[in-house]
DNA sequence: AAGTATTCCTGGCCGC
DNA sequence: TGCGGCCAGGAATACT
């Protein structure tokens, strides 16, 4: 499943595709869950950047204003789901299109999950999870004593990163590596200063080496990069889908429960739930 | 208000 | 072989 090493491996493969590159159609079935996307058409990608999971490509009003249309810049939302990515040709699985004056891309997506649409820049009020995303993992912003304070009274860590509130892009799989790196139980509720700074670094650690890594490919496939190249994270994989194999600190085997709906892999014996 | 359940959606896998 | 049933899960939504 994309999380922001797999979003921000798509996005440096992608740029060479569509930056410069006018979109001169966009084709999808899909009225609903592709929204808004003609407005895009006729306009320049003057740049793709992210943030978590989310791809944003900003679109230039030049094309547009020739046109004699609404001249205000756009956005492009592309949220890959858990399918979703990008391909140089048309499959079964294309779910939208973007035709550009020099070739055409490819949003492939088997399930369905994934999202596209254009808004104003900024204007994420129908994207409630971008529009209260907290910072990235990798940069300045994700700040250590801001982490620690707002762990402090959080409730079931796990669940708490997946929110997307406290740091952005960590998903199922590198929430997972992060609690395992900090031997944390991912049912802790108010992290003391030591855990939640251990977290804290786990998270940049385990997010830098996916990045380095190009992301995580599984077993079934699901996440590949567009020309079909595969991430290689997935053998440094300490916990998320390792249920039964020796914990590589301890040799307990790891276990497998379901918390908030989600599969969630530890160590039950490094990662034991401290009563408060 | 925060926590929990449901929905979306389909390929792949399991067991019979 | 073929078929039904179940599972994976990010994010929105509807509840409690």
């Amino acid at each position: 499943m994309p999380e922001l090493p797999e979003v921000e491996t798509t996005r440096r493969k992608i740029e060479p595709l569509l930056l410069g590159r006018t979109l001169t159609r966009i084709e999808h079935d899909a009225p609903h869950k592709y929204t808004d996307t003609h407005k895009a058409e006729g306009r320049t990608v003057i740049g793709i950047g992210r943030r978590g999971k989310y791809l944003l490509l900003r679109l230039a009003a030049f094309e547009a204003a020739l046109a004699g249309e609404d001249p205000g810049d756009l956005e492009l939302l592309v949220h890959l789901g858990m399918t979703g990515g990008f391909r140089l040709e048309a499959g079964p699985h294309t779910r939208v299109t973007l035709h550009t004056d020099q070739g055409a891309v490819y949003f492939n997506d088997p399930r369905r999950f994934g999202k596209v649409a254009v808004v104003r820049p900024g204007e994420y009020a129908a994207f409630p999870t971008l529009d209260g995303m907290g910072p990235e993992p990798l940069s300045e912003d994700f700040g250590e004593a801001e982490f620690v304070k707002a762990a402090a009274s959080a409730g079931a860590v796990k669940p708490w990163l997946l929110s997307q509130k406290p740091v952005s892009g960590v998903g199922n799989i590198y929430a997972d590596e992060s609690l395992w790196l900090s031997r944390l139980h991912p049912a802790q509720k108010k992290l003391t200063a030591e855990e939640a700074s251990r977290l804290h670094a786990a998270i940049r650690e385990v997010m830098a080496a996916a990045v380095a890594a190009g992301g995580s490919t599984l077993g079934d496939g699901t996440y590949q990069q567009h020309d079909g190249e595969a991430g290689q994270f997935q053998v440094h994989h300490h916990a998320y889908a390792r249920t039964g194999e020796p914990c590589e600190r301890c040799g307990t085997p790891i276990e497998k429960i379901v918390l908030a709906q989600r599969g969630t892999h530890f160590c039950p014996h490094c990662q034991q739930l401290q009563p408060r």
